[in-house]
DNA sequence: GTGGTCTAGACCACT
DNA sequence: GTGGTCTAGACCACC
């Protein structure tokens, strides 16, 4: 419930990755049914068709299914999953070490800066 | 020396974050002169004025100062660069960090992680 | 509705006070939408680009803020407005005085000035 | 001397306007002598294509003439500087009472704000 | 229909 | 040759 949205990335982006999360995260699992797209827009405050975009989002990576009547639900094996997470966190780490080294940071400035982060958000 | 600019970011925050970062490496030091306006617009194969958007940012930043008919210098105080580099990089980090949380990676494992890339983009 | 524009001050920055004044002056308030780009564009006749320059000052400005797809909306409480509105007339007047006093003017003989134009523009 | 000049307008208007006041205030009469182009290149540390500009100008005003040999003179009468100062004022008093309008000022407003910075700047 | 970005290219004042 | 401004007009993603 409440949810900020930022306007510099799409809506329907930000709703893929709340989704896409959960399943990552080992929160929604194979064969969980996910809300309905008209409860979705509802709690989020936001057009149908801004969800269903990042639905079928979602569906084109093959992590959810919709079947016709009984709603959507979560369709990727363990291992599917286990390898979208680690993909994801090497982009996201190389984004991240790209852009410090391309400031002059070294390995050493970088684990501390990680660490002292990592504190400050527990 | 040219360059491939990704699609996914403006060119002009592109272009923009090559000079800043510059800067923040110290490449670039207080008194320096950019290359000019035209002079980028062609290295780089884009439009003036997508080149004079980048700068008028940086200038907004107070990196860098335009003297209308004499060029534009880096103005920044190196107490101010070392600010804005930390700040980056806090920036950098916290998305990162909040990021690898989101899919559920723990610090070690994110440690690991930046260390594997790190060696890679050596 | 059209307006002329001088030519000393760039059009943008013409353009950026109008609708700056209507909101310091209460004219706009939180939660109103500007007009369209284009709707601006055409109403006093310049480019559209020249009408986006305006506006990303004002949203610098936090007096307004861009909804990617429903329009542009003021944001700016009526406190900071007050201030805003505040810090305008300080400059204006510090302006004026010193250019004044500049020429040679005492204050007797400015507040009799001020009053006469203010007569006049009645 | 050390005087620092803004980029937002020409230098020249700039340069103009510190001789052009030093006349309407009544500090250079009819027939005092101005420094040379070059002297005051030197003392403000500007091009003496500048000043020549900025003087032309000051020419073209009839304030001042220059004897090709003997250098640049006042040759302005004080019927016509009083003149000249009156509508310098007029002017600025115009400009300063529209933009303070603009934003909703009254008179009364007007006047206690330029009593604050009169005192202000003494 | 909304804002945002970009190109191509012109013009201007200033030094 | 420098930065700054402006036009005309296109294209894009989003909702």
């Amino acid at each position: 419930m409440s949810f900020e949205f930022s306007n510099e990335t799409p809506i329907y982006l930000q709703l893929l990755a709340v989704f896409r999360d959960q399943i990552l995260r080992g929160e929604l699992v194979r064969g969980d049914k996910l809300p309905s797209v008209r409860e979705i827009a509802l709690e989020y405050g936001v057009n149908p068709n801004t969800v269903q975009k990042a639905f079928s989002e979602m569906d084109r990576m093959e992590l959810t299914q919709s079947e016709r009547t009984s709603g959507r639900f979560v369709i990727a094996s363990d291992e599917r999953i286990a390898l979208l997470r680690k993909e994801q966190a090497l982009s996201d780490a190389r984004d991240f070490t790209e852009r410090v080294r391309a400031i002059g940071l070294g390995l050493t400035e970088t684990r501390e800066l990680i660490e002292q982060i990592w504190e400050e958000q527990k």
